[in-house]
DNA sequence: GCCGTTACGGTTGAC
DNA sequence: TTGTCAACCGTAACG
């Protein structure tokens, strides 16, 4: 996970790292110029980031009112689904004794899944491990605190960015809600950002992008 | 010249 | 621990 000391330069002088995304406070910038009623293609020239970039997060923009990159990653569970997980967490909860491949026998004979998409063993107790854990200490939890909305453990995705650029570094820092669960990033930014998705309010960290721009001169 | 779209090469992270 | 795969990224080019 090591990040470029330095980034590749575009046709239009730009710096940017190939397959990251932009710093949030350019982002930021791109939406802020666009609702000040600059053209797409002076801010594609004033900020140094391709047009098709800017169309690209101005139109997400408009659809979502977040300006966020999306989540970038992973992969969709190909045996785990939630029904899966969810009739594991079943048979935890009534035999919580009972044993992976004891778990894996059972999602096969009530048909919850066939030979071909039946989670291994290992699978099992890593669900039993890292999505379901501790039910009997989680039943107490919910038992004694019932209506409580439990721990939200996902960190904020920009919590993973970082980049190696001046701008990038501070771009980075833009912050995000605690405790923000892991939702792709529009959903996310219904959290960070004003309904109004007005610039101005969305400038509550305008702090952060002021100070960008002051080592960020534009043309 | 502007803008929407898309192929491409790249990164990331759950599995 | 390592490899795979499907998500996303921004650029460049095309129409």
């Amino acid at each position: 996970m090591m990040e470029p000391a330095f980034g590749e330069v575009n046709q239009l002088g730009g710096v940017f790292v190939n397959g990251r995304p932009l710093p949030n406070a350019i982002r930021l910038r791109i939406v802020e110029l666009a609702q000040l009623g600059i053209r797409p293609c002076d801010i594609s020239r004033q900020l140094r980031v391709s047009h098709g970039c800017v169309s690209k997060i101005l139109a997400r923009y408009n659809e979502t009112g977040s300006i966020l990159p999306g989540a970038i990653g992973g992969s969709k569970p190909r045996v785990t689904t939630p029904t899966v997980v969810k009739h594991i967490r079943t048979y935890k909860q009534r035999d919580p004794g009972i044993f992976a491949w004891e778990i894996r026998d059972r999602l096969l004979a009530d048909g919850v899944c066939d030979k071909f998409n039946l989670p291994s063993v290992s699978s099992i107790s890593r669900i039993l491990r890292n999505k379901i854990g501790n039910l009997s200490q989680q039943n107490q939890y919910e038992s004694s605190k019932q209506g409580h909305p439990p721990p939200q453990p996902t960190l904020p995705y920009n919590h993973l960015y970082s980049y190696p650029t001046s701008i990038g570094a501070a771009g980075t820092k833009v912050p995000a809600p605690q405790g923000m669960p892991g939702l792709p990033g529009h959903m996310a930014m219904h959290r960070i950002w004003p309904s109004s998705h007005s610039v101005t309010d969305i400038l509550g960290i305008r702090s952060i992008t002021e100070q960008q721009s002051k080592s960020y001169s534009f043309d």
